[in-house]
DNA sequence: AAGTGAATGTAATAACATCACCCATCAAAA
DNA sequence: TTTTGATGGGTGATGTTATTACATTCACTT
């Protein structure tokens, strides 16, 4: 399990920001908030984001072309994962569901699929921007 | 019901085009094959996929950025749809779950989520390519 | 010291998508 | 009949997302 002392200068700085805005950004938004610890390049966000996501500390949210810390990153036994996108205030929330996974793993199964990984995402409103 | 003869010019050729592609395609790849039938800006082929998409005729592939025709054009009936896209050849197919729908359903009521859609994709090698 | 592999810095470019503006057509309202 | 509004289209420019290519640096090994 790679730790979160084992990351590089870039890997940090990238993660730690994307942990303090709390929410999906995309890599430029990440970029431009890093600019003053010296990041001037996409290429230096993409390849320690490419990092992240291999260490399963950061998930890429394929519908919006953006990146998120993730929810469990302690527990690297997890399967397939899903997110709820809230298309007012951007939040998402991850979350897992073992008959969804049985459901696809099954699927591939029975149509001689090999499954390297699944995107799950439902876009909406989140009960806090139903409610207002 | 739109039918296909409701089409417009630029939305039938980007149409006929996909379905003779026979795989999903960019939409610059669309308009790379329809520069001979005169369409030249990105924004033409956007359009009409828009269009397309909006009638059911077509889905779009969140995690390749690319379009497909709908398997079902004719079934306007079908919910949450899930494609498996295989990574070696290109091809994807298109399937859906009602138990994998009422699980995310299910979820997003019981968060109060009001789910406008959902992305479905798995990523994987096909049966073709994994025999290969 | 020299070799190695991972990480980094940087410019350039590719790939994907939208905006802004203007024009044409057509049908419904005035 | 004229006006208005909706829809589609043509086009250049721009915005956004992601990668390639290549040089350099750093930590570690031999």
């Amino acid at each position: 399990m790679t730790q979160l002392q084992d990351l590089t200068r870039n890997q940090s700085l990238v993660f730690e920001r994307l942990t303090a805005h709390g929410a999906p950004a995309s890599a430029y938004d990440l970029l431009d908030g890093l600019r003053d610890a010296g990041l001037r390049n996409p290429n230096q966000v993409y390849r320690a984001l490419d990092k992240l996501v291999e260490y399963g500390l950061v998930h890429r949210l394929e519908s919006i072309n953006a990146f998120v810390t993730c929810a469990h990153p302690h527990d690297h036994k997890h399967g397939l994962i899903a997110f709820a996108i809230c298309e007012t205030c951007g939040q998402a929330e991850e979350f897992s569901d073992d008959f969804v996974e049985e459901r696809l793993r099954g699927w591939s199964m029975d149509h001689a699929f090999r499954l390297s990984r699944a995107i799950i995402e439902i876009r909406g409103a989140c009960k806090a921007c139903t409610v207002a």
